[in-house]
DNA sequence: TTCTCATTTAACTTATTGGTTAATTAACCG
DNA sequence: CGGTTAATTAACCAATAAGTTAAATGAGAA
């Protein structure tokens, strides 16, 4: 995928590469420092990769000095990705109050029909008067 | 993977999976509302595979109403993914000031020693005593 | 120049992903 | 019941991802 956001949830989807992300913070490093966590687990090769990409995904950029090539981190695309998530907060921080809202209406469900639980109609419903989402995330394009 | 952030962070880095999430963000939808926009891109079964991928990471959950499998947006695994980003936010706040910090080193090694720029030692050294980074992100267990 | 170290590339394997079509299950509706 | 609608499963395919080992490159250092 060459969207930004795709490429960067992307990259963030492997433990490895996040370890390699977190090590970064704590400063520049060279091939050889990042492998080191995972000499026994994998080998450098494998690191490379990891590290290209990251590149491409644009959350490390890459200097030379000498024989080394240092890494760096870059921030924009973590920036770009925090946004995106940001438009959820809500959803997270209603979370609980949702949680007791569909209880409730599980408890009303039961307890009203005994028999037939009954198909809940209103379910079916577009729901444009939804009831907790304020503002909603992303008028974006969906273009594939 | 299995584990919780990179399932989650895999689940975000398809476009059209987002764009569902986008679409459950305005609320609770049935699979085929959720594959329209999409109708003459993907077929339903392809729809299916993504939910369920939402599904198991958790970003929605799904209830039954007679035929119709309702989606509502769950925002837990969102707030992890955020709080893991979080931690980087000082280095896209501090982007451009480390741009510059870069730049001025580049501009001083260029200007200096004219002939062989001279390979800088500083860059090896482990940067324990590194310039901006506050505190650094993500004490975690790096386990794999 | 030759040795050595740091890193990458090549070539290959295996597993996963994202999609397809066709068939199946599930539940309502007349 | 029999038909229709909603959604999933099965079986398959092509592309990508993540790893491997072995060879190649690039740049000091002796």
């Amino acid at each position: 995928m060459n969207d930004v956001l795709s490429q960067t949830f992307s990259a963030l989807s492997d433990p490895t590469r996040r370890a390699i992300l977190d090590r970064l913070a704590k400063g520049e490093a060279n091939v050889q420092d990042l492998a080191k966590p995972f000499m026994s687990a994998m080998s450098l090769p494998a690191i490379t990769k990891h590290l290209k990409v990251l590149e491409s995904a644009g959350l490390i950029t890459r200097s030379r000095d000498a024989q080394y090539r240092p890494c760096q981190l870059n921030g924009e695309p973590f920036k770009k990705a925090m946004s995106w998530i940001d438009e959820y907060r809500q959803f997270w921080e209603e979370s609980f109050d949702r949680l007791d809202d569909y209880l409730k209406t599980v408890s009303v469900a039961t307890t009203k029909s005994r028999s037939k639980p009954k198909r809940k109609k209103m379910l079916k419903a577009k729901n444009t008067t939804e009831s907790k989402p304020k503002g909603s995330p992303h008028g974006r394009s969906r273009k594939k």
